[in-house]
DNA sequence: ATCCGGGTAGGTGATATCGCCTAGGTGCGG
DNA sequence: CCGCACCTAGGCGATATCACCTACCCGGAT
């Protein structure tokens, strides 16, 4: 109101980029510059150890964050940039399709979550509402999502349970290959209660088989 | 020579860029075109079945290449598309620092390989040198791929075997998650040659299960 | 002509895995 | 206080998987 009278300008939202890839990162300055030029790109980061270190410096007011970087987890990230500065909004940007990611992320304090499918547009709108203190999700994701709560809010039993502390513990030695009895051995457990536990993992990936727990377990990224 | 004595400008390059990433693609063209102006970006494609139409008609000199593709792979659209084009040359850009997946891209008439994480003018150089006849590879697969080569060249036996044709029909089923029973039935076959075909996918892949295998299988894109 | 790798299949026996059951201890929320 | 989820663990039995072995057919390389 007061600044500028052009049509659009808007009150400067200061963005932080994280991603390990400079000519993603190359793109997703472009498009959004080209969009909306009062989004503000005020750093870029290519490793969790750099936006952890430079995030409260740049004083964003929205982070957008990759998941797969090399020296670790954007979600894990977002946990630990949410604890020291609750007033951001970060908006998670993957490439992975998947509820579990969603949930896990938006559990750790992320107002969003988007593919990197997504258009200049819809991302330059995504950072305002988010901004705004809205929670943005990809269109694709939305709809599972909402499917997921209304059975929570639903009735009795839970067939996409998440998964217990335990059980990731064995799901994950699983998907390193190990069989039971390394497994037992590892958790200092017995081969049966390593069992039991694979039998509850089974029941709430809705699988049938160890191979197929596998399968699951390094698509959806538990490992 | 000929047209503009601009110090750095050479022949132009037509090169077609494919990835389902809207925003990696602007990424990518923005920075070739401020490295090298004369890498001309003729079209932009976000899917398999663009590249197989729009290509023949786009005349590239280079195209880049994506692996993952929501309707397909882009390995397989490389050895397509080099059936067609014999002189146009391939840049596959991967997430992927597989070797296997180098390898598949190699074999399947890719001019180079290089990791997304590549910056703009890396990028640039190797569009030039492909284009004149070089094989690219981004340095940190070019190690991996030279110690695979002299160990070709050189002793005995192969530790790290190709799988034969039956052995990949396996595999992949295995990798589905079919059980032994599962995977006899879908290739009919008994349940005993399903196994004599694991053992020797395990010996070849250096594991000792079927679950390792998996693992291995889902981690080399076999599936 | 012979050897070798691949594909097929069986015998035998050792384990591993899985399903279904029970069951005690813990901790949390109604 | 009671229920419920989680973690633990065992019994028992049915399959599945795996490791050795032999065996035959085929096609390509020596």
């Amino acid at each position: 109101m007061t600044s500028e009278s052009e049509t659009g300008t808007r009150e400067v939202v200061r963005v932080l980029l994280v991603d390990d890839h400079p000519l993603f990162r190359a793109g997703v300055a472009q498009r959004l510059m080209e969009t909306d030029s009062s989004l503000l790109i005020v750093a870029e980061c290519g490793t969790v150890r750099e936006v952890l270190e430079y995030a409260p410096r740049a004083r964003p007011d929205v982070i957008l964050m990759d998941i797969g970087m090399p020296d670790g987890n954007g979600i894990e990230a977002t946990r630990q940039l949410m604890a020291d500065m609750p007033e951001v909004a970060i908006i998670i940007l993957s490439i992975y399709d998947d509820i579990q990611y969603v949930d896990a992320a938006l559990e750790a304090g992320a107002a969003g979550y988007f593919l990197k499918t997504v258009q200049g547009p819809e991302l330059a709108t995504a950072i305002r509402n988010a901004h705004e203190g809205d929670a943005v999700l990809s269109p694709e994701l939305a709809e599972a999502v909402f499917r997921r709560i209304s059975r929570r809010t639903g009735s009795t039993s839970a067939p996409a349970d998440l998964l217990s502390g335990r059980e990731l513990d064995v799901l994950r030695l699983l998907a390193l290959g190990r069989a039971n009895k390394e497994i037992a051995r590892e958790l200092e457990l017995s081969v049966r209660t390593v069992e039991a536990h694979l039998r509850s993992i089974y029941a709430k990936l809705q699988v049938g088989s160890r191979t197929e727990a596998v399968i699951a377990a390094i698509r959806k990224g538990a490992v």
